[in-house]
DNA sequence: TTGAAAGCGATACCAG
DNA sequence: CTGGTATCGCTTTCAA
């Protein structure tokens, strides 16, 4: 593959002054120019990257980790940041974990290696191995989904804790007295944890507790399996609280199995405003979550970050809006 | 940034020795190892990827582009391919044009700037410019969901015409006759053009002519909005194919709007067993597109072109399982 | 207006 | 077993 000295060659001028040419730098004799270009397009000249970046100590590289890229929260978001990261002239280097959490260790070092900027990780958990990864990251780490702040690790979230809360007060406020929680692996604590401690506090405040906390994964078969077993186990259930909407619609496809109306004798909510969810039938009710301006955010802040400012934010926590439809 | 040079000199040491403990070659004295290692931790060094790319002349680099990665496609087929690229030690460079066709050309330039080893290529269209801009790029270039063959680019395809053909088939066989395709903009030769031609041949094959091919875009609103136009010009319609289940999903809400069951009056078909088709109600019939595949087999496709391989393929068109549910 | 040479951070060959 | 040196492809002073 051709370099600078190739086309110097070629053109019979020494390499800085191709180089001055490729960068429109002034000062050039038009005539050497026109030598210099045409040189280059005889021999195919392409830059290299690669040599500039370690020449100019650069890379304009920003490494994003996400557990899979194929999930509402995760396609949304990476969109965000990509049209934000684009618009400031980074690339973005994908790493996808495929939910094996060893490899966010990995990967925040192989990316340090590389010289990205910084790295935008979307967590599902947040343990003591990978705060201690990111606090010994030399780029700045931003962290999307779960709360590493009092880490000192900035981050953006969204407002769990309330969501339950709120939806605490919506079962009840539709008179709901029975109502269960859905939830996945117990160390997600945006997900698992906050949603479902929200929601018990909702219910305390209402003089009521909460009749179960059932856990599976994140799939639609998974919400259909645990619902099925814990509405046999609690007959009385009035309502149901799930961690995603897509959680919530299998839990009213086993509801329905039942013999049950969801929205009627059982009332459902989810999370996060899937299109499922305005799709399924009964439309399910549940909090709009801004996938995409976390995204954003997450690359508005890393940017910040990357020129030493931002420093006066430890979170961003985005907020939500209730879906009413009809499951509750 | 602490380098070899800076570990040479508190290890006191030369750079070579530093580089052959680095890289575990063995011939280095065991009490000097630990001198270079006690050194690395000190100084808090990380080899930098960017000069060894420079020297070696090897980046592991994939680039990877699409139109956007919300979309049920582009998600399943990233994490696909990641999954294999992984495998191979090769890292993803992903851009989104978010559906801007000029930035296909710019980033596949500045993919060959960034000495990717090849690139991915998601493409809603194909025309004159993306294909010499492919000819003419240094790395190989593999396409997916296009067919670019003819120009002897290596494609990963769906098998289009047969889909719409089959989709003729199974409308004809349950009583249709007049029939309406709605798809989306006509440079989409695999989305629109294909599933059309191949819907038309199967109406003529069973003496039937289109009633009429409508053109939207991509969401589920245009989907609704196209069907409510063309139900109202087309009354006598008893079958539409749509060209994706987002599409589909729209046209559903569009009939029973007018008061008629899809399924029954008229019978819906939509494209790729996106997950909405299994929940809307009624559930929409349609065909599973294995985009998870498509991402893996572009992968492994490059991966033995990048190897000076795979030159008797010049292209991979997948099959489809007909999904019947309750719209036809 | 142009060129020579140093240097970015690593590897690899050849001496010693 | 270890060190010196050239090299990858580019930018950037400094001189001419």
């Amino acid at each position: 593959m051709a370099s600078l000295h190739d086309v110097a060659l070629i053109a019979g001028v020494s390499k800085s002054t191709v180089s001055r040419v490729i960068n429109d730098e002034y000062g050039v004799k038009g005539a050497t120019k026109i030598k210099v270009q045409k040189a280059i397009s005889e021999c195919g000249y392409i830059p290299n990257q690669v040599a500039k970046d370690l020449k100019s100590q650069k890379t304009n590289l920003v490494g994003v980790i996400v557990p899979r890229v194929s999930s509402h929260a995760t396609a949304l978001g990476v969109d965000g940041l990509t049209s934000i990261l684009d618009k400031a002239g980074k690339h973005v280097l994908l790493a996808s974990t495929h939910q094996e959490h060893q490899k966010e260790l990995e990967y925040i070092q192989i990316f340090n290696q590389k010289r990205v900027e910084g790295i935008i990780l979307y967590a599902t958990h947040l343990d003591k191995t990978l705060v201690n990864a990111i606090q010994i990251s030399n780029v700045p780490v931003v962290l999307v989904g779960q709360d590493g702040s009092m880490h000192n690790i900035p981050s953006i979230v969204h407002d769990d804790y309330r969501v339950g809360y709120e939806a605490g007060n919506r079962l009840t406020a539709k008179g709901c007295k029975k109502i269960g929680f859905i939830g996945v692996q117990g160390d997600d604590l945006a997900v698992d944890r906050l949603r479902s401690q929200g929601l018990a506090q909702a219910l305390e405040f209402n003089q009521l507790s909460l009749l179960f906390h059932a856990r599976g994964d994140f799939s639609i078969e998974s919400g259909y399996e645990t619902a099925k077993e814990y509405l046999s186990k609690f007959t009385e259930t009035d309502g149901i609280f799930c961690a995603t909407d897509r959680i919530a619609v299998g839990a009213i496809r086993a509801i329905q199995e039942n013999g049950i109306t969801p929205g009627k004798e059982i009332k459902v909510l989810g999370v996060g405003n899937d299109e499922l969810a305005s799709v399924c039938t009964p439309s399910l009710s549940t909090f709009n979550y801004a996938f995409d301006k976390a995204g954003e955010n997450a690359a508005k802040l890393l940017l910040e970050r990357i020129n030493n400012q931002g420093f006066e934010m430890s979170k961003v926590v985005l907020t939500f809006q209730n879906i009413e439809r009809e499951t509750c």
